[in-house]
DNA sequence: CTCTTTTCTAGACGTTTGGTCTCGTTTTTA
DNA sequence: TAAAAACGAGACCAAACGTCTAGAAAAGAG
């Protein structure tokens, strides 16, 4: 006795070919063209394994984006607020090539209720966790008042991100991070 | 010579069971499940009739909302930037049972570039422009730091407005309203 | 009043896509 | 060797899109 299930085991090989199609098809279509079809075509395997493994096709380009981005997110201690904020916020602000595949997944997030919990919780709310522990450190050392809304202050910052990303109205670059981190720092006070 | 078309006039009376038929339609089941055939079975129209005034189901989705909602934004001139913004956010932030309409239409503004401009166009920017005359009259009243950046000030508004409408994760009420107006008054000396 | 033009409702039609199902095969454990 | 589960390939159905056709209706022009 094992604790290997039994039949035949799930395809790694597989499963990353399936992952590594669906961001080359993103690559190539926007996340609107996107179809299950085109991803088993390019990985080269069937429909069904992609519809056993995964609920959705915005589950699988999530799946994706978690297993190529750096997973762990960097959290610096630069023993300020202000310098903590301007560099979680530009290192942020840096990945913008994944701007299609972030914009496609809160479409998706935002028309299939399951998803969007799927969404937050590997996603939003793992950066929004991240966040918070440079608030509360700065918390911790005075420099944020104490009637201070902590909520408050990280969904401004997320929120310009992601409504700038969103509209794409605004530069999303380093001058632009680097206001927003001056704003917090003067809005915590 | 008239300044009429020649023909059949288009019928003011089906254009707006349309539309009030895309809002009911839209009370009974979410934007992803919203379809033509749907809204022109309600209306008692054939679909050509939709097709041919609207390129997509956002469009109509979109006038109904811009029809159905006060068109003219309301300005509120208090006399301080304290009392506008809290006037115009709480003013805003109680317009919450628009969140499913909201959410759709933008939804469908991510995965439609064209319908992204319209929207853009005929909603959103509005809605800035009209903070922007608050936020200009607080400068001129010297109520903003010379070197702020306006800009960056919508942004935080809208941003942490939609946000919260997009993610759900957190109140969009009046007290609400109340902490983001003081944020950024104070962001903005 | 008749002709032309345009919109109207009604619904058939072809296409695309999603999602399921079937088939025969392969890889594992018991 | 048998059972179990995954695999590739592709058939299949249902739903929706968007186009098209047909005949009726509503306006102006002559």
């Amino acid at each position: 006795m094992t604790d290997r299930r039994l039949g035949r085991p799930r395809s790694e090989a597989t499963r990353k070919a399936i992952l590594v199609a669906a961001l080359e098809e993103l690559d190539e279509r926007d996340y609107a063209a996107l179809t299950i079809d085109g991803i088993a075509r390019r990985a080269g395997c069937g429909k069904q394994t992609i519809y056993r493994w995964w609920p959705s096709k915005a589950d699988v380009v999530l799946e994706a984006l978690l297993e190529r981005a750096d997973t762990t997110i960097a959290i610096p201690d630069e023993g300020s607020l202000s310098d903590d904020l301007l560099a979680f916020l530009t290192a942020t602000f840096r990945q913008r090539g994944q701007r299609p595949t972030l914009i496609g997944l809160m479409a998706h997030a935002l028309l299939d209720p399951v998803f969007a919990t799927e969404f937050k919780e590997k996603f939003l709310f793992k950066r929004r966790a991240a966040l918070r522990v440079i608030l509360d450190r700065a918390a911790a050392r005075g420099e944020i008042a104490a009637d201070a809304d902590i909520e408050l202050l990280m969904d401004v910052a997320y929120g310009v991100l992601w409504y700038r990303l969103l509209l794409d109205h605004a530069p999303l670059d380093e001058p632009a991070g680097s206001r927003l981190a001056k704003l917090l720092v003067r809005a915590a006070r």
